[in-house]
DNA sequence: CTGAAAGCGCTAACAT
DNA sequence: ATGTTAGCGCTTTCAG
């Protein structure tokens, strides 16, 4: 059916070593002979299998990748980087999905493992204490993090200590004084870890006092009723939310409206992800952006030099940076009895 | 490195060939015997390499998707449903994007075909005069379409044109008569040219006049001024907008408001996907849904059906129905000068 | 510069 | 019930 090497080899009258060479290492032969091995390649239109190749031992250009999900844009973002830069290179890719269930995590890694990728990009949900992390460093696997923000690992991330400090600060500086982080069910990710620090570090060091990050199941309607109390109950409701992503934004903007609460004037709403949905939003989303499709390039790039063994750079991770978008979901509030003055605030980054 | 077949049949003192039906057959081998192949396949902890089994000809356990992009949230949540049984399975996907190119179209196919794919699940701008995919009828590469909507292929979609239909007659019903249909700049696909269809007709059946597609550009921040001049034009400016999809609708949401247009008062809309974050806008995006994660789930199990050979189906097209989301972005008109009076209408599906 | 042959990990006749 | 062997498509010594 396919021509294989072999066809290719009587079709031209030399030996397959000979044809395999003509691909692999032209310089190395006969300029005439070349010739003619090229034109039989191309009369019986013959593409070299790789999984020869692969068996053979050679590199797979087989790349792996494994997101918690492709329904949150993020990630898809992250993907369509890393699926240009693939194509551009002539790999393939292998993907799957974990819906951040642990067990998931390790069938996948080591599903990619027996197809011999040649090299992993992933998100996991806690990449210090990851265990399967350190057998891939044990085995010799090649891997690159994704969103993971880390130090001890080679990864590509924003600081998200840093980018929910920034975000905060901007609310603070707004005038607002009791901001209230939300965060998703699906929590115990490290980067929901360091948003809430950099959250907490930011109210501390404005002399306000953070809170524990109030949960919201992502997938209900309306918002809890327990959890619209908290948003709405009298003088020391807070003015403000700082939510741990914009897809979880997106949800609370819409049970507040459906609980009659008007956005901004009622509630500043800050998101993290800086989606592009969000811009089309009305008012559109104020969020605390990561540039996801070059984060999803630079893990590209890192890994490749990681398989080149061009991967020079001494520090594991790559942080790259944020960026606030001053939506129209964000008041200021100026001169009402919680924030009696407007203080004045040193210059924001 | 990692244990082959090899050091499996070593460490239990028989052949890999006992090794291999222990594996493969495991009633073909004596108990003890397997006993004994089972321990020394987890004191190696061994797993058989795909690679070996492909190469073998055997079922490659592969297969391939292709997508225009993944940015668009229908193609992911296509995606979902697939990779969601694909990883039930026990099957890999290997993931290519096409952005929509011809070009790298064919060069996603061919690089799958190479690859050994036991099927493709995929997108194409146009189905029924696709030649490659004749090719892959051809060379009995079995594949399955997703949102094309053709009846000469195996595809699974919804039915674009009713779909179309029903959502404009839905506009008809609340008053509208000036609706114009918007597209994007990529609209050469059969779902577009479907969805006009179903567009023209239910204007003609109400004896309105339907219009060509206006062209949009999707990636401006504003609408360009020919446009909106197209759209706020004096008395005859329409009062309904279908757009041909939810990401473009939500585009032009954005266009008209900046414009000073309020929705639905001034303008209604209607889009089409059904996007999940269609619902999280406000007001929130009145659309024709598809059930994306329904259709990618189907094509999954049309395709393993072809693969199996019980694929018994007569007709090739599966049609999936379509649901009207009746968000808040429509507006009905009664009784202004170009509406004097609410027709009867028979009742909506 | 070219060819013969081994071998990557595995399965499936064919023997025993 | 188990072993031997050929071969999937390819690359790579090793000879010539």
């Amino acid at each position: 059916m396919t021509p294989t090497i072999k066809d290719v080899a009587a079709h031209a009258g030399f030996s397959i070593a000979t044809v395999s060479r003509a691909i692999n290492a032209p310089h190395t032969v006969n300029p005439v002979t070349l010739e003619k091995v090229r034109q039989s390649i191309d009369a019986l239109n013959f593409r070299p299998s790789p999984l020869g190749r692969q068996l053979r031992g050679e590199r797979t250009r087989l790349i792996g990748v494994i997101l918690p999900t492709i329904a949150n844009p993020v990630f898809a973002e992250c993907l369509q980087g890393i699926d240009e830069l693939a194509a551009a290179h002539g790999y393939r890719l292998m993907l799957m999905t974990t819906q951040y269930d642990a067990e998931r995590e390790r069938h996948a890694i080591e599903t990619l493992r027996e197809q011999r990728v040649e090299g992993l990009i992933l998100t996991v949900a806690d990449a210090d204490t990851h265990p399967l992390l350190d057998d891939l460093d044990r085995a010799g696997l090649l891997y690159v993090l994704m969103h993971n923000d880390t130090v001890r690992r080679p990864s590509v991330s924003v600081d998200n200590r840093l980018a929910a400090h920034d975000g905060v600060r901007m609310l603070i500086a707004h005038g607002h004084r009791r901001i209230l982080m939300l965060a998703g069910t699906l929590a115990a990710s490290d980067r929901a870890r360091l948003r809430h620090l950099g959250y907490a570090q930011a109210m501390q060091q404005a002399g306000l006092t953070p809170a524990p990050a109030l949960e919201i199941d992502f997938n209900a309607d309306e918002l809890a009723p327990s959890v619209l109390a908290h948003l709405t109950n009298g003088p020391n409701r807070p003015t403000a939310l700082f939510c741990s992503n914009d897809l979880l934004a997106m949800v609370v903007m819409r049970g507040l409206r459906r609980a009659r609460l008007q956005i901004p004037t009622d509630m500043s709403i800050l998101g993290f992800d800086g989606l592009a949905m969000g811009e089309l939003l009305q008012p559109p989303l104020a969020s605390i952006c990561a540039p996801n499709r070059e984060i999803g390039c630079a893990a590209w790039k890192r890994l490749m030099a990681r398989i080149d063994g061009t991967y020079t750079d001494a520090s594991l991770a790559l942080t790259l940076p944020h960026a606030l978008r001053e939506g129209a979901t964000i008041a200021a509030i100026s001169n009402t009895s919680e924030a009696p003055r407007i203080r004045s605030m040193q210059p924001l980054v």
